[in-house]
DNA sequence: GCAAAAGTGTTATTCTTACACCCATGA
DNA sequence: TCATGGGTGTAAGAATAACACTTTTGC
């Protein structure tokens, strides 16, 4: 164990979220895990992530960390909790910071899926290392509850999207259908998307609206803990 | 500055707020800050806190400075928000995990008032050390945010309670009148509250029913980070 | 009786939800 | 023309908000 007047440790995790295409009609809620190479829980899946630099923001830790595991940019990034306690690693005291983020779905496919990289359902994990199916759950509920009230969801599209593809997104997520109209109606009314004017051609039926999320605040009554570097890193909501 | 590779410092702070009694009608916002005996900021209020000790966790190191500073027991404690720009505290580099807690009004009447502990308006702050009126604004959002989706407002509050003391709790917080007779009822039926049976006499009009906090659950669909070793110290709500 | 707050009733309005139905496109 | 979602209309029901009114106490 650790001696007692020792410092604790201080790590930057990340949960990771993207909704992955998928044979199946419906995309699949995922996430990557980094397989351990020493102990403790030597070849177990874990979070990815690691010490804090010396002089590194934590915002930043988790965004490095998630760059150099899936080689992406996060499109939407907050701090979730910090999980402290002493026995959650064996043999020395681990204090870690967890920050969770959504990346897009389309670029997210495939990329850097290695040996010690791999991609998991979020609702079928395999037994991680240390408290980290905890803190997944954790993850994974504070993204149902936020989709709810917040302005977050296109996180997981690209920069112009269907009104469909959106939808879809609440419905994997949140586990539920939604109406169609009453949708729309909502998220019209809301601000947050705007028409491109372009529509999509190509599907099998009437050609949909492309909307862009719109970058004006109307910010919903959250909090921002900037400034930070880029804009990208603030707890509320993204550029 | 910190040399490159040294550890940062973690640190364990608490925003404690209270409702305190006042010669002017309504009761006010008020949170007890500490002056620093040394540098940096020597002599400037900061918020009561200190290093995180060796095995302790991180929430009873966040009651345990909450019953140093104010001699009481948290009867709402959760955390809010890992603090840890490189550049917050001058010369060192520490990271600062925020915990926000409630405390009666009644009870936390001019314990511990030193030298060295003074309690402040919660709106009318001092310029503090760090970056700790940013953390305290962040914490002020928290409460009012949190008080109308959830159930904490009885944190304020002794053990049992009018209901003209509990819409007064909310009308203090939220800064805003609330229609008696709709609190009344939204709460009745929202079953966090229990009638005790027992009458509030004494005062120049009709004697009012004194409520209790209902502890069964209908835990409003939080997430509950536990277990820990007292049940006050989860995410969600206390017992 | 009067003041003051406790406690109840009632209604207008807004928000939510369900679902019917027409529209535009590819095949 | 048919199948498929895109997109619009509408009405019932629930939740919210505003406010009038009755009740019970102390003085």
């Amino acid at each position: 164990m650790t001696s007692p007047d020792e410092q604790p440790t201080l790590a930057v995790s990340t949960v990771i979220f993207t909704l992955q295409p998928n044979d199946s009609a419906t995309p699949e809620l995922r996430i990557p895990l980094v397989k351990r190479i020493r102990n403790p829980f030597a070849n177990q899946w874990a979070l990815p992530g690691g010490p804090l630099a010396a002089s590194e923001d934590l915002a930043d830790s988790a965004s490095r960390t998630l760059r150099e595991t899936t080689g992406l940019e996060p499109r939407y990034l907050e701090q979730l909790y910090a999980f402290g306690d002493p026995a959650r690693s064996p043999g020395e005291r681990v204090v870690s910071i967890v920050y969770w983020a959504l990346v897009a779905g389309d670029e997210a496919a495939q990329v850097f899926d290695s040996e010690n990289v791999a991609w998991f359902r979020a609702d079928d994990l395999p037994q991680l290392a240390f408290d980290h199916n905890l803190i997944v759950d954790y993850a994974l509920w504070r993204l149902r509850t936020k989709l709810e009230y917040s302005r977050i969801a296109h996180g997981f599209l690209g920069d112009t999207f269907t009104l469909a593809a959106l939808r879809e997104v609440y419905e994997v997520i949140l586990q539920r259908p939604i109406d169609a109209g009453n949708f729309r109606r909502t998220m019209e009314a809301s601000g947050v998307i705007v028409p491109t004017g372009e529509r999509l051609t190509g599907t099998r039926h009437r050609p949909p609206q492309l909307y862009r999320y719109n970058a004006e605040p109307e910010s919903q009554g959250e909090f921002d803990l900037g400034p930070r570097s880029r804009p990208m890193l603030t707890v509320k909501e993204t550029a």
